[in-house]
DNA sequence: GCTTTGCTTGACAATGTGTCAAGCAAAGCC
DNA sequence: GGCTTTGCTTGACACATTGTCAAGCAAAGC
């Protein structure tokens, strides 16, 4: 559904990679085309000759970005923990390790999200990765007895996703947390949060 | 620091009250400066002759906001609450409570405040409201010894202000909670996560 | 009747997105 | 070699939005 035809033309990749940069430095806001041309060494219409529009770039950008370093590789080596808590905090620290890779583009596309309803589905496309990975960590920790009883699957899945979602990652790191620190809490919150109390060292 | 004159003009009252209901209303972005002149009857100018730019209005209108509906006099009523576990409870269901007053203009200057410092810094006064809250929990928990063991205070206050702040409550509303469900969970959460489990019923 | 105050009107600069048309230069094809 | 196609450039334009400026107007106060 995602694929057309895989364009790989040079000046598409320029464009690409000189965008997935400028999302990178500037910590502020959203890279104009203009910038991204300058970046990519050519025309500014040139970039309306791949790309149809601001939105279009952004969200090649995260699918190029995740096909490099993609999410779903990465939580491939947890699928196979069997411990539910392991799996549990192994869940948490791909995420978390992933999180700077996507910062950039997160930020971009969560700007732009209320309105352009393609951007928002772009990028619940991300959080439905998450979200899956948390809800299967989840049944694994519930088939082994060792969901809190407070909790549902279903419940527990939105809690977990919240807790883990970019905009609170980002509210964590304004408040002065390092990335390390980051994971080491959240493994902590969602470890006294979800699992059954005498299952907690 | 915060009130020059406390000017109460009519017009600027009128402009004031015309931004809050457009934020409230319009899901979308941020209204522009020809709405709010529309919605408050008078001609764009007029609003400049009041409020220099379209962050200086956003920032008094949160001010405006928390005038007529503030956070302090809401948190008053849990100071005097001496059970830990009862006031970090009543802490969460107060701050849910305010939560869908302040949505929209929070929106707003969340989107504005990394391209403009004092946008940011008006915003950090209400995340600092809630950090200060927070804390205060916190160290009543701590010193009925009912704070997780894992835990220092600095460290549960920057994740507990995390877990309730804004962009986290907006993702989970996306995820389909209701005000009431976010309440309901986050009090379990916040619960399971920094209460001592000897004390969890 | 004069002045001050607060708002209106209409114009303008600056910025940024997206569109359009003409041109150019190199690669491929006959 | 001459021709066409392809991909990019150049420069222009429409449009929206913020913020500024200057002149005018109308009612309230003195």
């Amino acid at each position: 559904m995602s694929s057309k035809k895989e364009e790989k033309s040079e000046t598409r990749m320029r464009i690409l990679e000189a965008t997935q940069k400028l999302l990178e430095c500037s910590n502020a806001s959203v890279p104009g085309m203009a910038d991204v041309a300058a970046g990519a060494g050519i025309s500014r219409q040139a970039v309306y000759l791949h790309f149809g529009s601001r939105a279009e770039l952004l969200i090649e950008t995260i699918r190029f970005i995740d096909e490099r370093n993609g999410l779903p590789q990465r939580l491939a080596a947890i699928q196979s923990i069997e411990s539910g808590i392991e799996k549990l905090e192994r869940c948490v620290q791909v995420w978390g390790d992933y999180l700077p890779v996507i910062q950039g583009i997160s930020r971009a596309l969560l700007m732009l999200r209320d309105s352009d309803p393609e951007v928002m589905a772009a990028w619940d496309e991300t959080v439905r990765c998450l979200s899956d990975v948390c809800r299967d960590c989840l049944v694994t920790l519930k088939n082994q007895g060792l969901l809190s009883r407070e909790w549902t699957v279903p419940r527990a899945t939105i809690m977990l996703t919240g807790m883990l979602s970019i905009p609170c990652w980002e509210e964590l790191q304004r408040m002065g947390w390092s990335n390390r620190e980051y994971i080491k809490n959240l493994k902590l919150s969602v470890r006294k949060t979800f699992c059954a109390p005498e299952n907690r060292k």
